[in-house]
DNA sequence: TGCATATCTGCAAGAATATGCAGATAAGCG
DNA sequence: CGCTTATCTGCATATTCTTGCAGATATGCA
């Protein structure tokens, strides 16, 4: 049984990685393929120095790659399939107490599922 | 955008829920059905005061659901499948630093996925 | 070289979690 | 009722995260 419950900490682990909502928007936001910092803050709207310490962070865990190209740094998903995966969460997250809409979910669903078409809502 | 921004607020609560060692072990071992407190606590070596404060934020968070007879009280998962999601998850553990072979990821994915033989390991 | 842009790192303060333990409830039994 | 078993709740402490901000670096360009 140790062998599962070093599997259940590292399970854990991944999962404290990604549960942060900033951490989860930028995964979303490189579903697509790489950004650059300054793209993912503006897009996101926070502080470069704040992404870059959520990037650090996933990076440690392997969860993004760095390319370099001049002064600016372009991260990518190692895995992009990390992207549909916690999608696939929503179905959890349905039916909570909290005062989320089903259909602002459904929508949210639709916008990071679908290859990135231009609109916000 | 705001609508994405709320989704991943409530994606990362669940995430943070889930994330802890124990809870996904409880959640794996819920993923047969009901359990009582008494018995997850032995199976999973864990004190029962503990055990009893995680499924306590479990079941704010709706993820189980409580069932009492006479002093027992029996918990069970509201959506089984999320078992199965956190499992899916192992995709992202293989390949990272630490100190957990791929053989050992297996054996858990095998152990929790199939409906739980006896065998331990 | 000097300056602006892009990104990172370090640190301090505050917020949120985890953990162990003691004591409260509640049901079952003699 | 008094005792035991099953589970919960409250509290204090320790640990871990988060966040903002002030410098470092590094690259590009005049």
């Amino acid at each position: 049984m140790p062998g599962r419950q070093l599997v259940a900490r590292e399970l854990a682990e991944i999962f404290k990685v990604i549960a942060h909502p900033d951490r989860i928007r930028m995964i979303e936001e490189l579903r697509t393929g790489e950004k650059d910092v300054n793209t993912l803050a503006e897009t996101l709207d926070l502080p470069g120095a704040r992404v870059s310490q959520h990037l650090s962070l996933m990076r440690a865990h392997r969860l993004v790659e760095e390319r370099r190209d001049g002064r600016h740094h372009f991260y990518h998903l190692i895995q992009p399939e990390i992207a549909d995966w916690i999608v696939d969460g929503l179905d959890f997250v349905e039916g909570r107490l909290s005062g989320v809409s089903k259909s602002s979910i459904t929508q949210a669903r639709r916008l990071w599922t679908a290859s990135a078409k231009a609109a916000n809502s």
